[in-house]
DNA sequence: CTGAAAGCGCTTACAG
DNA sequence: CTGAAAGCGCTTACAG
């Protein structure tokens, strides 16, 4: 009967319900939001026509004069063959509607082509006051979105940010973990171990690598080539052929990502090498099909789903006005399989 | 001076922008969006005041007003497990965005847990009127959505829907490619030929199946055995254990998918089979991993981002009330590579 | 505890 | 060609 309504185009509106059940339309509402000031008999009977009405409160009206979206924004850039095989996007978007569901909030997405597409796009979304706030990923070094975010005034937190960024941030350390792949792999004997590094300019491209930097001095090894890399299989593939033409190849291999790892061994594989008994390659994200590769990839495990819950909640949080702190959820973990081993003798 | 303004707070609203130029806000309204009945020079007057004070209309206010919410829906179940290796998702997004960029719409995006959740979701979205049109994917056998969303009268999309489905459809007939496939097995000499299927009620699970025995049928083979998948690496994986342990095997197995796929050939390997010298496997999606496998995929090319940008034209021309009808976009097409081969002697 | 009124920022007939 | 007015569906002070 409700639903009946609806579907005739006479949507059911806030006045249909206090019509029907004869009270004020701002009764209605304050006893829907769980105002005070209306007695319980009142409410009980309100919400007794709400729901056999089948009401839902249109969100345009409530935006408008509650002057809140209800909306949470995430502007990616990508081209569009990254991603698709992206392990961060689809994992952090999980997480973030893991708690978007239970407060009725939507998640808004856009995707941008280009930089600066972003970057406008960002900047639309604020004025148009679609969202209530805004989650800042994939940060660049002297990200240009970061002052501008600060200037529009919108509630935003940032994954995985450097230091610096005034927003709230959400952090998982890569540096235990890293720590731990690099004295696996000096403990397995290796001397010679290379990098491939990430997209350039990304903050966790010169997070991973200064991680592997450190790794090196640690154990008092001299740091190896680094080839740049993109955080895809072919710029993995492509590093293959670069590193292991070298006159010296090396014998372990730091990737920046788990599909640059992938890219990496079917080159490797293909022009000769065994993994891992010539050359040792790792990744980073700990992607599920890692554990599914021939030989599967010693990797590092991240949480994007974790991001997400703990970003989410704290973007809530941040646009209810209630105090804030950054999250840093458990570090990335080392995950030892079967592309790495010991050096050939 | 237009950013300065909307950072103290002061959003610059329609009012503002109609009183420095000196015209009423319904002038300002009609001149931009590019009604009639402005004059050329009070149009360009507005224009260069909205410019240069940086004004965004509120989509608060033009969706209460102009009954329009400015945005798509897309709602989702899936584990999230299962999101992150998605061989469909972000590609699907990737290719609604390139057409939403352009005209200013959002994409609402919503991930629910279970299906209950899914329907609610779908439901509230509508009756909410946060959107002005749903995409349907996912589709099943029976689908609870589709009364659902027809009652509503939301206008929606359909992609890759079977027949007696009400609303229009974006389709990738998988038929062509299927059946060169089968001829590709058939040609190499393949005589036991499995399938192992995709997630159970699916109707592209279902259609794949077919395809399949239709195949068998064209070749005047016997149809071989049917293992239940779930679209996962770990569903090939089990389905490997259970085939390769039949008294007779079957010398090629045809996955729903490319995840089911790697799993299977993962397992099988590691099971003492050699893939594809002892079984050959095919995948279907044609993600990009696939080339990077060792042996590489063989399997039917999927275009979830032209899939995408068919599908947004098509929900976009509806809600203008255009005359819309089913588009078909290019077939899946074969893409042969290493893990097909003869069968054993 | 309850209701009448103003207002959120726009669009859309309708007069002039 | 231009403006004043009504209205979209709510929330929020403010009176009673």
């Amino acid at each position: 009967m409700g639903e009946w309504r609806q579907l005739m185009g006479k949507r059911v509106t806030i006045a249909d319900v206090a019509r029907e059940a004869g009270v004020s339309i701002s009764s209605v509402s304050v006893a829907l939001n769980g105002g005070p000031g209306v007695s319980e008999e009142t409410r009980a009977r309100i919400a007794e026509v709400a729901r056999s009405t089948g009401w839902v409160p249109s969100v345009r009206g409530r935006s408008l004069s509650g002057n809140r979206a209800f909306a949470l924004g995430l502007v990616l850039q990508r081209k569009p063959e990254v991603l698709e095989a992206d392990p961060f996007f689809a994992g952090f978007i999980g997480g973030v509607e893991s708690i978007l569901e239970r407060r009725d909030f939507a998640l808004v997405l856009q995707l941008a082509s280009s930089r600066s597409g972003m970057i406008d796009r960002c900047r639309r979304l604020a004025l148009a006051r679609r969202i209530d706030g805004m989650f800042l990923t994939d940060i660049r070094l002297r990200d240009p979105r970061i002052p501008l975010l600060a200037m529009l005034g919108l509630p935003t937190v940032a994954i995985n940010a450097g230091p610096g960024c005034p927003f709230p941030t959400v952090r998982q350390d890569p540096e235990p973990g890293m720590r731990d792949l690099m004295a696996h792999l000096v403990g397995l004997g290796h001397r010679r171990i290379a990098h491939v590094s990430g997209g350039k300019g990304m903050i966790h491209s010169a997070q991973r690598l200064k991680a592997w930097r450190r790794g090196l001095d640690a154990a008092g090894l001299p740091h190896g080539p680094v080839v740049q890399g993109d955080f895809t299989s072919e710029g993995g593939s492509r590093a293959a052929d670069e590193l292991l033409s070298l006159p010296e190849p090396p014998t372990a291999v730091v990737c920046a990502n788990d599909l640059t790892a992938i890219g990496f061994i079917a080159r490797a594989t293909e022009i000769g090498f065994h993994v891992p008994h010539q050359v040792s390659v790792t990744g980073y994200d700990g992607i599920q099909l890692g554990s599914f590769m021939r030989p599967p990839l010693t990797t590092l495990l991240t949480s994007p789903h974790g991001l997400g819950r703990a970003a989410a909640g704290l973007l809530l949080d941040l646009i209810d006005g209630k105090p804030v702190t950054d999250v840093e959820i458990q570090p990335a973990s080392l995950i030892i399989r079967g592309s790495t081993a010991a050096p050939p003798a």
